[in-house]
DNA sequence: CCATACAGTTAACAACTGTTCTCTGGAATT
DNA sequence: AATTCCAGAGAACAGTTGTTAACTGTATGG
């Protein structure tokens, strides 16, 4: 049991990761349950055999995708629904963050808002347990908040689903207007600072 | 140009039905990019040339669903933003018709919500379109309610959008509950209820 | 009554799909 | 140095796909 990597499980994991990117990036014009084994194999230039000695099927491969889209995302959470500035800062802070991420990783974006409802079961069930797992975090992290004190664990959730749904919803906005004139994506960052505000408003006067 | 429909226009708008039902069906366990032209005709019973008499491609297929899917239900947009009653009252109205909406057609609901972000551009666009015009038409409902007197264009078609997708987000929820024990279904009832309160709320204090 | 229009059929096309089995070259282990 | 392991190749399988062309029967309009 060696802590080195070994040549041999190097290159497999070279292969494995030519696979998903072959994959993210076909996905950008078809759905996941339309994606063929061989159309990846022949993106990638190896042997359609080959698929088999890194996933059983697509369906896996479907699955291995949500976890590098959504799997790195957890730390970026934290600060995103931070208790750093006032709310107004905030809410700036959270849409730069999610812009520029949209801007960094639009594949990993459009697949996880096309699949997360998409005719994969597996990859639907994926997806939805990780953003399950979000919105236990924004809870905890909604919870440290002043504003909070008075809030019980399940009025908590309900908010912290909220603002995750929220959150996907303006990156799919964002991602739409990637190739748009500016002035659109300004307009579309203006709709979705003023959608938080509100929701932060509702949440400032939860108990009146 | 005679206003009686003849045998010959019937039969061809029935078994254009049969394509669509037979389409809705099958996509309930995929994508529209990944349903094929002659799996359609086979479940009908017809050959599949007959299929092109009907529609150019399936993208074609999928915007006729689109039409059928949410054309019918710009009438009960009205009734569910209604100003009729007070808040509480609104709200339960509000998702005892989208309840009831997912109970008659499942099909419908996961269709637009699979297809809303997937791998079919016109498809997509059609859906677009239609959740835009539902946005104006919910801005005009909402600028008759009192609340909304000091609300310009602009903020009051954000919170239509808002409405929008949330009334979306829960549709799915209840989609997904469908079969579920009660218990979890009013769960998720009680979660959509309160996340509609929480907009109420931001909305009425929108101008502090 | 007859000519036309046309929904649906039949046959054939090349291209594609997932999956199995057998094989090979070189890294890993002993 | 000899042996085992295994990522990937290659060939073949039975089925599938979208699209074309030429057809048939029947409702429709003159």
């Amino acid at each position: 049991m060696s802590h080195t990597v070994g040549i041999r499980q190097a290159q497999k994991q070279k292969t494995r990761q030519a696979l998903l990117d072959a994959a993210l990036h076909l996905l950008e014009e078809q759905s996941l349950s339309s994606l063929g084994l061989r159309e990846v194999t022949r993106a990638v230039g190896v042997a359609p055999t080959a698929f088999y000695r890194h996933f059983p099927s697509t369906a896996d491969l479907g699955v291995a995708l949500v976890e590098e889209a959504l799997g790195s995302l957890h730390p970026m959470i934290r600060t995103t629904v931070s208790t750093a500035g006032d709310s107004r800062q905030r809410i700036d802070r959270a849409i730069e963050l999610i812009a520029r991420h949209v801007a960094a990783y639009p594949a990993h974006v459009r697949f996880i808002a096309r699949e997360r409802h998409g005719g994969v079961q597996p990859v639907r069930e994926a997806i939805r347990d990780q953003l399950a797992r979000f919105a236990e975090e924004v809870r905890t992290e909604l919870a440290e908040d002043p504003v909070s004190t008075d809030w019980n664990d399940d009025d908590l959730l309900m908010l912290a689903h909220l603002y995750v749904d929220q959150m996907l919803s303006t990156a799919s906005l964002f991602l739409e207007t990637l190739d748009a004139p500016e002035e659109e994506r300004i307009r579309a960052a203006d709709l979705a600072r003023r959608q938080l505000r509100l929701i932060s408003i509702g949440r400032r006067h939860w108990h009146d």
